[in-house]
DNA sequence: AAACTATATTTGGTTGACCAATTATTGGTT
DNA sequence: AACCAATAATTGGTCAACCAAATATAGTTT
Protein backbone atom coordinates (compact mmCIF):
# COMPACT_ATOMS: atom_id res chain seq x y z
CA UNK A 1 0.00 0.00 0.00
CA UNK A 2 2.86 2.43 0.87
CA UNK A 3 4.59 2.08 -2.53
CA UNK A 4 1.64 3.91 -4.14
CA UNK A 5 2.51 6.80 -2.86
CA UNK A 6 4.29 9.57 -4.93
CA UNK A 7 7.68 10.81 -3.77
CA UNK A 8 7.01 14.44 -2.48
CA UNK A 9 9.85 16.53 -3.83
CA UNK A 10 11.31 18.85 -1.20
CA UNK A 11 12.54 21.98 -2.84
CA UNK A 12 15.43 23.55 -1.63
CA UNK A 13 14.61 27.12 -0.04
CA UNK A 14 17.31 28.79 -1.92
CA UNK A 15 16.30 27.47 -5.24
CA UNK A 16 12.78 28.88 -4.90
CA UNK A 17 14.41 32.23 -3.83
CA UNK A 18 16.74 32.47 -6.99
CA UNK A 19 13.97 31.43 -9.65
CA UNK A 20 12.11 33.73 -7.63
CA UNK A 21 14.59 37.07 -8.98
CA UNK A 22 15.35 35.33 -12.07
CA UNK A 23 12.01 36.27 -12.48
CA UNK A 24 12.23 39.99 -11.35
CA UNK A 25 15.46 40.23 -13.88
CA UNK A 26 13.67 38.59 -17.18
CA UNK A 27 10.28 40.21 -16.59
CA UNK A 28 12.38 43.25 -17.03
CA UNK A 29 10.91 44.60 -13.13
CA UNK A 30 15.16 45.04 -12.90
CA UNK A 31 17.05 46.01 -16.03
CA UNK A 32 20.61 44.99 -16.58
CA UNK A 33 22.61 47.59 -15.02
CA UNK A 34 20.07 48.27 -12.05
CA UNK A 35 20.23 47.18 -8.79
CA UNK A 36 18.32 44.88 -7.30
CA UNK A 37 16.01 45.29 -4.34
CA UNK A 38 18.38 45.31 -0.98
CA UNK A 39 18.56 41.93 0.50
CA UNK A 40 16.18 42.56 3.44
CA UNK A 41 13.54 43.99 1.34
CA UNK A 42 13.90 41.06 -0.46
CA UNK A 43 13.68 38.69 2.77
CA UNK A 44 10.64 40.40 3.59
CA UNK A 45 8.75 40.28 0.72
CA UNK A 46 9.59 36.32 0.51
CA UNK A 47 8.89 35.87 3.91
CA UNK A 48 12.20 33.89 4.24
CA UNK A 49 15.91 34.66 6.28
CA UNK A 50 18.05 37.38 4.96
CA UNK A 51 20.60 34.41 4.77
CA UNK A 52 19.27 32.34 2.28
CA UNK A 53 18.63 35.29 0.39
CA UNK A 54 22.59 36.28 1.08
CA UNK A 55 23.04 32.70 -0.38
CA UNK A 56 20.81 32.81 -3.35
CA UNK A 57 22.59 35.93 -4.20
CA UNK A 58 25.66 34.12 -3.59
CA UNK A 59 25.02 31.58 -6.32
CA UNK A 60 24.09 34.32 -8.54
CA UNK A 61 27.44 36.25 -7.96
CA UNK A 62 29.52 32.31 -9.44
CA UNK A 63 27.75 32.33 -12.13
CA UNK A 64 28.11 35.87 -12.96
CA UNK A 65 24.82 36.77 -13.51
CA UNK A 66 25.33 39.57 -10.74
CA UNK A 67 27.68 41.34 -9.33
CA UNK A 68 27.23 42.87 -5.72
CA UNK A 69 28.88 46.25 -4.68
CA UNK A 70 29.55 45.97 -0.71
CA UNK A 71 27.69 48.54 1.34
CA UNK A 72 25.81 49.68 -1.99
CA UNK A 73 23.76 47.09 -3.66
CA UNK A 74 23.87 44.13 -6.30
CA UNK A 75 23.44 45.07 -9.62
CA UNK A 76 22.87 42.57 -12.01
CA UNK A 77 25.38 42.28 -14.94
CA UNK A 78 24.41 42.89 -19.00
CA UNK A 79 24.74 39.07 -19.95
CA UNK A 80 22.36 38.08 -17.17
CA UNK A 81 19.16 36.97 -19.03
CA UNK A 82 21.69 34.98 -20.89
CA UNK A 83 22.42 32.40 -18.79
CA UNK A 84 19.03 32.35 -16.91
CA UNK A 85 17.65 31.33 -19.84
CA UNK A 86 19.25 28.10 -19.02
CA UNK A 87 19.07 27.90 -15.61
CA UNK A 88 15.47 27.28 -15.62
CA UNK A 89 15.55 24.81 -13.22
CA UNK A 90 18.80 22.45 -14.29
CA UNK A 91 20.64 24.49 -11.88
CA UNK A 92 23.43 24.72 -14.22
CA UNK A 93 26.78 22.76 -12.88
CA UNK A 94 26.66 20.52 -16.11
CA UNK A 95 23.87 18.50 -14.00
CA UNK A 96 22.90 14.91 -15.44
CA UNK A 97 25.17 15.38 -18.37
CA UNK A 98 24.03 12.72 -20.69
CA UNK A 99 27.43 10.93 -21.14
CA UNK A 100 27.79 10.78 -25.11
CA UNK A 101 27.92 14.24 -25.34
CA UNK A 102 30.53 14.71 -22.64
CA UNK A 103 32.75 12.21 -23.79
CA UNK A 104 32.50 13.92 -27.67
CA UNK A 105 32.45 17.30 -26.05
CA UNK A 106 35.98 16.17 -24.32
CA UNK A 107 37.19 14.80 -27.61
CA UNK A 108 36.78 18.10 -29.03
CA UNK A 109 38.56 19.95 -26.64
CA UNK A 110 41.33 17.31 -25.59
CA UNK A 111 42.41 17.40 -29.70
CA UNK A 112 42.70 20.83 -29.50
CA UNK A 113 44.33 20.79 -26.92
CA UNK A 114 47.07 18.27 -27.89
CA UNK A 115 47.75 20.41 -31.09
CA UNK A 116 48.46 23.51 -29.32
CA UNK A 117 50.71 21.81 -27.50
CA UNK A 118 52.64 20.32 -29.94
CA UNK A 119 52.83 23.81 -31.25
CA UNK A 120 53.51 26.11 -28.04
CA UNK A 121 55.14 23.33 -25.85
CA UNK A 122 58.46 24.91 -23.88
CA UNK A 123 61.40 22.29 -22.40
CA UNK A 124 59.95 23.33 -18.99
CA UNK A 125 56.39 21.82 -20.08
CA UNK A 126 57.83 18.46 -21.31
CA UNK A 127 59.00 18.33 -18.40
CA UNK A 128 56.07 18.53 -16.56
CA UNK A 129 54.24 16.35 -18.69
CA UNK A 130 57.02 13.61 -18.46
CA UNK A 131 56.96 13.69 -14.59
CA UNK A 132 52.95 13.84 -14.86
CA UNK A 133 53.71 10.48 -17.28
CA UNK A 134 55.58 9.05 -14.78
CA UNK A 135 53.18 9.19 -11.86
CA UNK A 136 50.70 7.84 -14.10
CA UNK A 137 52.53 4.99 -15.05
CA UNK A 138 53.84 4.33 -11.49
CA UNK A 139 50.29 4.58 -9.92
CA UNK A 140 48.68 2.09 -12.36
CA UNK A 141 50.94 -0.05 -12.43
CA UNK A 142 51.35 -0.10 -8.53
CA UNK A 143 47.52 -0.02 -7.13
CA UNK A 144 46.26 -0.62 -11.30
CA UNK A 145 43.94 2.63 -11.19
CA UNK A 146 44.68 5.86 -11.84
CA UNK A 147 41.66 7.60 -13.43
CA UNK A 148 43.07 10.88 -11.38
CA UNK A 149 46.65 10.87 -12.64
CA UNK A 150 45.22 9.70 -15.85
CA UNK A 151 43.54 13.16 -15.93
CA UNK A 152 46.07 15.22 -14.60
CA UNK A 153 48.42 14.29 -17.51
CA UNK A 154 45.61 15.83 -19.81
CA UNK A 155 45.22 18.86 -17.53
CA UNK A 156 49.27 19.19 -18.24
CA UNK A 157 48.82 18.89 -22.37
CA UNK A 158 46.43 21.96 -22.00
CA UNK A 159 48.81 23.82 -19.98
CA UNK A 160 51.16 23.15 -22.44
CA UNK A 161 49.00 24.84 -25.13
CA UNK A 162 49.16 28.24 -23.12
CA UNK A 163 45.03 28.49 -24.02
CA UNK A 164 44.04 29.31 -20.22
CA UNK A 165 40.52 29.29 -21.52
CA UNK A 166 40.37 25.90 -23.03
CA UNK A 167 42.46 24.49 -20.05
CA UNK A 168 39.60 26.18 -17.66
CA UNK A 169 36.71 24.39 -19.96
CA UNK A 170 38.73 20.78 -19.67
CA UNK A 171 39.07 21.56 -15.47
CA UNK A 172 35.42 22.12 -15.49
CA UNK A 173 34.46 18.92 -17.24
CA UNK A 174 36.72 16.54 -15.73
CA UNK A 175 34.96 16.42 -12.53
CA UNK A 176 31.95 14.72 -14.39
CA UNK A 177 34.53 12.90 -16.45
CA UNK A 178 36.16 10.97 -13.52
CA UNK A 179 32.65 10.49 -12.20
CA UNK A 180 31.43 8.75 -15.26
CA UNK A 181 34.56 6.62 -15.65
CA UNK A 182 34.28 5.37 -11.89
CA UNK A 183 30.74 4.48 -12.04
CA UNK A 184 31.46 2.64 -15.77
CA UNK A 185 34.80 0.96 -14.70
CA UNK A 186 37.32 2.15 -17.45
CA UNK A 187 39.97 0.52 -16.24
CA UNK A 188 41.09 -2.68 -16.78
CA UNK A 189 44.36 -4.53 -16.47
CA UNK A 190 44.40 -5.67 -19.71
CA UNK A 191 44.04 -1.97 -21.24
CA UNK A 192 46.78 -0.81 -18.52
CA UNK A 193 49.58 -1.29 -21.13
CA UNK A 194 47.69 -0.12 -24.53
CA UNK A 195 46.87 3.63 -22.53
CA UNK A 196 50.15 3.77 -21.33
CA UNK A 197 51.84 3.39 -24.76
CA UNK A 198 49.28 5.91 -26.44
CA UNK A 199 50.32 8.59 -23.61
CA UNK A 200 53.60 8.23 -24.50
CA UNK A 201 52.88 8.69 -28.43
CA UNK A 202 50.63 11.81 -27.55
CA UNK A 203 53.82 13.10 -25.34
CA UNK A 204 56.98 12.09 -28.19
CA UNK A 205 54.57 13.99 -30.98
CA UNK A 206 54.16 16.77 -28.91
CA UNK A 207 57.88 16.99 -27.98
CA UNK A 208 58.41 16.44 -31.90
CA UNK A 209 56.38 19.76 -32.22
CA UNK A 210 53.75 17.79 -34.51
CA UNK A 211 50.36 19.31 -34.18
CA UNK A 212 48.44 17.11 -36.62
CA UNK A 213 50.20 13.71 -35.59
CA UNK A 214 49.71 14.94 -31.71
CA UNK A 215 45.92 15.49 -32.53
CA UNK A 216 45.58 12.63 -34.49
CA UNK A 217 47.00 10.21 -31.24
CA UNK A 218 44.63 11.91 -28.74
CA UNK A 219 42.23 10.90 -31.01
CA UNK A 220 43.05 7.21 -31.33
CA UNK A 221 43.58 7.33 -27.57
CA UNK A 222 39.89 8.51 -26.33
CA UNK A 223 38.56 6.72 -29.34
CA UNK A 224 39.74 3.51 -27.47
CA UNK A 225 38.52 4.38 -24.53
CA UNK A 226 35.21 5.32 -25.63
CA UNK A 227 34.75 1.87 -27.78
CA UNK A 228 36.46 0.69 -24.55
CA UNK A 229 33.41 1.59 -22.71
CA UNK A 230 30.38 1.15 -24.76
CA UNK B 1 57.18 60.75 -4.08
CA UNK B 2 54.10 58.67 -3.50
CA UNK B 3 54.04 56.81 -6.71
CA UNK B 4 57.16 55.14 -5.63
CA UNK B 5 54.89 53.20 -3.49
CA UNK B 6 53.81 49.70 -4.55
CA UNK B 7 49.97 48.80 -4.39
CA UNK B 8 49.33 46.47 -1.85
CA UNK B 9 48.09 43.29 -2.80
CA UNK B 10 44.69 42.68 0.08
CA UNK B 11 44.21 39.59 -0.03
CA UNK B 12 40.50 38.04 0.71
CA UNK B 13 40.72 36.11 3.87
CA UNK B 14 38.30 33.35 2.46
CA UNK B 15 40.81 32.93 -0.39
CA UNK B 16 43.80 32.23 2.18
CA UNK B 17 41.43 30.12 4.18
CA UNK B 18 40.67 28.14 0.76
CA UNK B 19 44.64 27.89 0.01
CA UNK B 20 44.53 26.21 3.64
CA UNK B 21 42.22 23.94 3.08
CA UNK B 22 43.63 23.03 -0.32
CA UNK B 23 47.04 22.28 1.71
CA UNK B 24 45.17 20.01 3.61
CA UNK B 25 43.84 18.25 0.93
CA UNK B 26 46.79 17.66 -1.76
CA UNK B 27 49.15 16.91 1.25
CA UNK B 28 47.14 13.74 2.10
CA UNK B 29 46.01 14.84 5.39
CA UNK B 30 42.78 14.29 4.54
CA UNK B 31 42.26 11.68 1.85
CA UNK B 32 39.02 11.47 -0.79
CA UNK B 33 36.70 10.03 1.12
CA UNK B 34 37.50 11.08 4.27
CA UNK B 35 35.98 14.20 6.36
CA UNK B 36 37.27 17.36 6.67
CA UNK B 37 37.71 18.78 10.28
CA UNK B 38 34.46 20.55 11.64
CA UNK B 39 33.81 24.01 10.58
CA UNK B 40 34.21 25.25 14.40
CA UNK B 41 38.20 23.56 15.24
CA UNK B 42 39.11 24.90 11.12
CA UNK B 43 37.98 28.20 12.49
CA UNK B 44 39.72 28.38 15.43
CA UNK B 45 43.00 26.92 14.27
CA UNK B 46 42.88 29.72 12.12
CA UNK B 47 41.65 32.20 14.06
CA UNK B 48 39.08 33.09 12.10
CA UNK B 49 35.12 33.42 12.14
CA UNK B 50 33.36 29.98 11.68
CA UNK B 51 31.33 32.42 8.50
CA UNK B 52 34.27 33.03 6.55
CA UNK B 53 35.13 28.99 6.92
CA UNK B 54 31.76 28.49 6.11
CA UNK B 55 32.21 30.63 2.84
CA UNK B 56 35.24 28.99 1.68
CA UNK B 57 33.50 25.09 1.90
CA UNK B 58 30.81 26.88 -0.30
CA UNK B 59 33.02 27.95 -2.94
CA UNK B 60 34.59 24.38 -2.54
CA UNK B 61 31.96 22.95 -2.87
CA UNK B 62 30.81 24.83 -5.92
CA UNK B 63 33.64 23.58 -7.53
CA UNK B 64 32.22 19.89 -6.57
CA UNK B 65 35.59 19.83 -4.29
CA UNK B 66 34.03 19.11 -1.53
CA UNK B 67 30.53 17.42 -0.49
CA UNK B 68 28.55 18.39 2.75
CA UNK B 69 26.67 16.56 5.03
CA UNK B 70 24.07 18.21 6.67
CA UNK B 71 24.99 17.51 11.02
CA UNK B 72 27.43 15.02 9.62
CA UNK B 73 30.48 16.60 8.06
CA UNK B 74 32.02 17.37 4.91
CA UNK B 75 34.04 14.93 3.12
CA UNK B 76 36.19 15.47 -0.16
CA UNK B 77 35.42 13.86 -3.29
CA UNK B 78 37.37 12.12 -5.11
CA UNK B 79 38.21 14.03 -8.03
CA UNK B 80 39.45 17.07 -5.97
CA UNK B 81 43.19 16.92 -5.75
CA UNK B 82 42.79 17.64 -10.14
CA UNK B 83 40.71 20.60 -9.60
CA UNK B 84 42.75 21.94 -6.71
CA UNK B 85 45.82 21.70 -8.70
CA UNK B 86 44.61 24.31 -10.73
CA UNK B 87 43.03 26.38 -7.95
CA UNK B 88 46.76 27.38 -6.94
CA UNK B 89 45.31 31.37 -6.43
CA UNK B 90 43.96 32.21 -9.80
CA UNK B 91 40.91 31.74 -7.95
CA UNK B 92 39.09 30.14 -10.97
CA UNK B 93 35.97 31.68 -12.70
CA UNK B 94 38.24 32.06 -15.50
CA UNK B 95 38.87 35.55 -14.48
CA UNK B 96 41.90 37.49 -16.03
CA UNK B 97 41.29 35.44 -19.43
CA UNK B 98 43.47 36.68 -21.91
CA UNK B 99 41.27 37.56 -25.00
CA UNK B 100 43.55 35.55 -27.49
CA UNK B 101 42.76 32.20 -25.62
CA UNK B 102 38.72 33.12 -25.51
CA UNK B 103 38.31 34.11 -28.86
CA UNK B 104 40.03 31.04 -30.23
CA UNK B 105 38.20 28.29 -27.96
CA UNK B 106 34.86 30.07 -28.77
CA UNK B 107 35.89 29.45 -32.31
CA UNK B 108 36.49 25.64 -31.62
CA UNK B 109 33.15 25.27 -30.24
CA UNK B 110 30.82 27.61 -32.31
CA UNK B 111 32.38 26.17 -35.35
CA UNK B 112 31.39 22.37 -33.49
CA UNK B 113 28.01 23.89 -32.47
CA UNK B 114 27.25 24.85 -35.73
CA UNK B 115 28.07 21.42 -37.52
CA UNK B 116 26.23 19.74 -34.93
CA UNK B 117 23.29 21.55 -35.23
CA UNK B 118 23.19 20.72 -39.07
CA UNK B 119 23.29 17.45 -38.10
CA UNK B 120 20.53 17.30 -36.10
CA UNK B 121 18.23 20.16 -36.16
CA UNK B 122 14.81 19.70 -35.87
CA UNK B 123 11.80 21.49 -37.98
CA UNK B 124 11.55 23.21 -34.22
CA UNK B 125 15.20 24.43 -33.95
CA UNK B 126 14.78 25.92 -37.28
CA UNK B 127 11.48 28.14 -36.08
CA UNK B 128 13.66 28.94 -32.86
CA UNK B 129 16.44 29.99 -34.55
CA UNK B 130 14.69 31.82 -37.16
CA UNK B 131 12.80 33.87 -34.14
CA UNK B 132 16.03 34.43 -32.59
CA UNK B 133 18.04 35.86 -35.44
CA UNK B 134 14.86 38.03 -35.87
CA UNK B 135 15.01 38.98 -32.62
CA UNK B 136 18.83 40.26 -33.40
CA UNK B 137 18.20 41.95 -36.28
CA UNK B 138 15.46 43.96 -35.38
CA UNK B 139 17.41 45.08 -31.98
CA UNK B 140 20.14 45.76 -34.02
CA UNK B 141 18.54 47.96 -36.82
CA UNK B 142 16.23 49.53 -33.71
CA UNK B 143 19.03 50.64 -31.25
CA UNK B 144 22.50 49.42 -33.09
CA UNK B 145 23.84 47.25 -30.44
CA UNK B 146 22.38 43.80 -29.90
CA UNK B 147 25.03 41.87 -28.28
CA UNK B 148 23.22 39.67 -26.15
CA UNK B 149 20.67 38.77 -28.62
CA UNK B 150 23.83 37.94 -30.45
CA UNK B 151 25.07 35.60 -28.35
CA UNK B 152 21.31 34.03 -28.04
CA UNK B 153 21.57 33.44 -31.66
CA UNK B 154 24.37 31.25 -30.86
CA UNK B 155 23.38 29.63 -27.98
CA UNK B 156 20.19 28.41 -29.78
CA UNK B 157 22.38 26.72 -32.72
CA UNK B 158 24.12 24.75 -30.04
CA UNK B 159 20.76 23.69 -28.39
CA UNK B 160 20.02 22.53 -32.23
CA UNK B 161 23.45 20.69 -31.97
CA UNK B 162 21.79 18.48 -29.28
CA UNK B 163 24.98 18.38 -27.13
CA UNK B 164 24.18 19.81 -23.76
CA UNK B 165 27.77 19.80 -22.47
CA UNK B 166 29.09 21.60 -25.51
CA UNK B 167 26.01 24.15 -24.72
CA UNK B 168 26.69 24.58 -21.09
CA UNK B 169 30.52 25.16 -22.03
CA UNK B 170 29.34 28.17 -24.36
CA UNK B 171 27.40 29.71 -21.89
CA UNK B 172 29.73 29.69 -19.36
CA UNK B 173 32.25 31.64 -21.85
CA UNK B 174 29.61 33.82 -22.82
CA UNK B 175 29.72 36.07 -20.29
CA UNK B 176 33.63 36.98 -20.40
CA UNK B 177 32.67 37.12 -24.42
CA UNK B 178 29.93 39.71 -23.95
CA UNK B 179 32.51 41.42 -21.22
CA UNK B 180 35.09 41.45 -24.13
CA UNK B 181 32.95 42.95 -26.59
CA UNK B 182 31.31 46.05 -24.64
CA UNK B 183 34.48 47.11 -23.10
CA UNK B 184 36.42 46.96 -27.57
CA UNK B 185 33.16 48.27 -28.65
CA UNK B 186 32.85 45.55 -31.33
CA UNK B 187 29.41 46.79 -32.50
CA UNK B 188 29.68 49.48 -35.63
CA UNK B 189 27.15 50.31 -38.10
CA UNK B 190 29.02 49.46 -40.94
CA UNK B 191 29.35 46.12 -39.79
CA UNK B 192 25.84 45.05 -38.89
CA UNK B 193 24.67 44.60 -43.04
CA UNK B 194 27.70 42.22 -42.64
CA UNK B 195 26.66 40.08 -39.71
CA UNK B 196 23.36 39.97 -39.97
CA UNK B 197 24.14 38.40 -43.62
CA UNK B 198 26.17 36.02 -42.02
CA UNK B 199 23.92 34.73 -39.00
CA UNK B 200 21.79 33.85 -42.34
CA UNK B 201 24.35 32.46 -44.03
CA UNK B 202 24.86 30.28 -40.82
CA UNK B 203 21.22 29.43 -40.26
CA UNK B 204 20.56 28.38 -43.93
CA UNK B 205 23.68 26.00 -43.67
CA UNK B 206 21.74 24.49 -41.00
CA UNK B 207 18.87 24.55 -42.38
CA UNK B 208 20.39 22.86 -45.55
CA UNK B 209 21.65 20.15 -43.14
CA UNK B 210 25.40 20.90 -44.70
CA UNK B 211 27.28 20.41 -41.70
CA UNK B 212 30.89 21.19 -43.41
CA UNK B 213 28.89 24.49 -44.67
CA UNK B 214 27.45 25.49 -41.74
CA UNK B 215 30.92 24.98 -40.00
CA UNK B 216 32.91 27.48 -42.84
CA UNK B 217 30.02 29.90 -42.39
CA UNK B 218 30.33 29.77 -38.75
CA UNK B 219 34.37 30.43 -38.96
CA UNK B 220 33.85 33.32 -41.33
CA UNK B 221 31.79 34.90 -39.01
CA UNK B 222 33.46 34.54 -36.37
CA UNK B 223 37.43 35.24 -37.91
CA UNK B 224 35.27 38.49 -39.53
CA UNK B 225 34.68 39.48 -35.76
CA UNK B 226 38.17 38.23 -34.64
CA UNK B 227 39.98 40.24 -37.57
CA UNK B 228 37.51 43.46 -36.88
CA UNK B 229 38.95 43.78 -33.07
CA UNK B 230 42.26 43.45 -33.88
C1' DA C 1 29.36 -10.51 26.70
C1' DA C 2 26.15 -8.76 23.17
C1' DA C 3 22.33 -6.01 21.77
C1' DC C 4 19.51 -2.42 22.38
C1' DT C 5 17.93 2.06 24.24
C1' DA C 6 18.36 6.48 26.24
C1' DT C 7 21.26 10.32 26.90
C1' DA C 8 25.05 13.55 25.81
C1' DT C 9 27.89 15.48 22.46
C1' DT C 10 29.15 17.00 18.00
C1' DT C 11 27.94 18.80 13.51
C1' DG C 12 26.29 21.77 9.77
C1' DG C 13 22.39 25.09 9.40
C1' DT C 14 19.85 29.22 10.89
C1' DT C 15 18.87 33.43 13.14
C1' DG C 16 19.07 38.22 14.80
C1' DA C 17 22.02 41.83 16.11
C1' DC C 18 25.97 44.62 15.07
C1' DC C 19 29.74 46.91 11.87
C1' DA C 20 31.76 49.86 8.39
C1' DA C 21 31.27 51.76 3.93
C1' DT C 22 28.20 53.97 0.95
C1' DT C 23 24.42 56.89 -0.26
C1' DA C 24 20.72 60.14 0.65
C1' DT C 25 19.22 64.04 3.27
C1' DT C 26 19.64 68.22 5.47
C1' DG C 27 21.27 72.64 6.72
C1' DG C 28 24.19 76.31 6.04
C1' DT C 29 27.21 79.31 3.33
C1' DT C 30 28.39 81.99 -0.65
C1' DA D 1 19.90 79.51 -6.59
C1' DA D 2 24.10 76.70 -6.30
C1' DC D 3 27.35 74.46 -3.97
C1' DC D 4 29.23 72.09 -0.08
C1' DA D 5 29.88 69.95 4.48
C1' DA D 6 27.80 67.43 8.17
C1' DT D 7 24.63 64.15 9.50
C1' DA D 8 21.20 60.36 9.06
C1' DA D 9 19.64 56.33 6.75
C1' DT D 10 20.67 52.36 3.96
C1' DT D 11 23.38 48.47 2.46
C1' DG D 12 26.23 44.33 2.19
C1' DG D 13 29.49 42.03 5.40
C1' DT D 14 30.51 39.95 9.95
C1' DC D 15 29.78 37.79 14.17
C1' DA D 16 28.18 35.08 18.24
C1' DA D 17 24.44 32.48 19.97
C1' DC D 18 21.07 29.04 19.11
C1' DC D 19 18.64 24.84 16.52
C1' DA D 20 17.84 20.20 14.92
C1' DA D 21 19.76 16.25 12.96
C1' DA D 22 23.32 12.93 13.19
C1' DT D 23 26.67 10.54 15.91
C1' DA D 24 29.03 8.87 19.90
C1' DT D 25 28.65 7.32 24.65
C1' DA D 26 26.81 5.21 28.72
C1' DG D 27 23.58 2.40 30.83
C1' DT D 28 20.46 -1.35 30.96
C1' DT D 29 18.60 -5.66 29.74
C1' DT D 30 18.81 -10.24 28.03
Amino acid sequence: MLENLDKIKIEDPVEIIISQIRELIISGAVKPGEKLPPERKLAEKMGVSRNQVREAINKLRFYGIVKVQPQSGTIVTGMGTIALEGLISDILKLEQVDFKSLVATRLLLEKEAARLAALHRTKDDLIQLSNALDRYENKLLESGVAVEEDLLFHIKIAEAGKNTVLKSLMMIITPDIVKSYINLKVCDDKNNRKTIDEHRDILSMIADQNPEGAMEAMNQHLTDVQAFIQ
